[in-house]
DNA sequence: GGGCTTGCTGAGACTGAGTATCATCATCGC
DNA sequence: GCGATGATGATACTCAGTCTCAGCAAGCCC
């Protein structure tokens, strides 16, 4: 499970400073269930009653996405959106519904790579793969 | 092939009306070989001497999107781009390089979206893939 | 061809995400 | 505790994309 505290290790392991500021966004993020826009962590934020920086809160997204523990997505309304993640290549399925965002890691990717090579001619260096879908609690809600 | 005819097509074939407008814009985007930004298709109905408004070069984008004849990518970067593509499901392997961009058919992602859906309890609806690498050219280039 | 309806256009104002700047502050190694 | 330097935040800015609304033109009907 990722949580605050390996937010900071990385930190620490990284050789980079570990802020209050960077402190309060780790605990935010890895209270987190699903994904969100920079915005609604903006508004957690103050809600939490911490003080920071949209910059800052900025910074530390693109820097924990760097460190491997966050990731950005591109939801199909074109919105950019952050989840937490393991620093390991896996991908995310996604409810359209709740939000809810599962990792799914042994994609079944290189095959399929190996036969767009093949077919193409492209040396592919990396991919990026999104499923969106209703997840079982929402499925289970619905019927 | 894609070319500005089967845009206008698309457009009688939907009830939509042809303008000079759209016209322009369809022969843009059939003359393009890869990806392109809304950016790009401004400065080059600008360079052609058409005077298309920014408004109305978003909606023919849009709308192009909506009949399938164009797609909406998101380049690594977190920039938005477009691709004119057939309207039948694929995906996209675009050029690091050079940003050319084929598509590929067929791509063997209903068994990985059987094996997600079975190991998650997701229901996938849709997905997206967008494969980067580098393309023949390219690669004899470098070499 | 002429008139009419209605969808389309474009100028411009607006919004909101994301970035750049820079003076000030705080972390952490010594 | 001290100092170097990395981090912060207020603010101004840029730029993609949207909204509005008056005017225009495609295409239908006669």
């Amino acid at each position: 499970m990722t949580n605050a505290t390996s937010f900071i290790e990385r930190l620490e392991g990284a050789g980079l400073r570990v802020t209050d500021q960077r402190r309060a966004v780790a605990a935010l993020i890895a209270g987190h269930p699903g994904h969100f826009t920079e915005a609604e962590l903006e508004r957690e934020v103050q809600r939490s009653g911490s003080r920071i920086g949209r910059a800052t809160l900025f910074r530390a997204l693109e820097l924990f996405a760097q460190l491997g523990v966050v990731e950005r997505l591109d939801l199909p309304s074109g919105e950019h959106a952050y989840v937490r993640c393991e620093p390991s290549h896996h991908h995310h399925v996604i409810c359209l519904r709740c939000g809810r965002t599962v990792e799914v890691e042994g994609c079944g990717m290189p095959e399929l790579i190996r036969e767009v090579a093949a077919r193409t001619g492209f040396q592919v260096e990396r991919h990026r793969l999104e499923l969106y879908g209703i997840c079982p609690t929402c499925r289970e809600e619905i019927a």
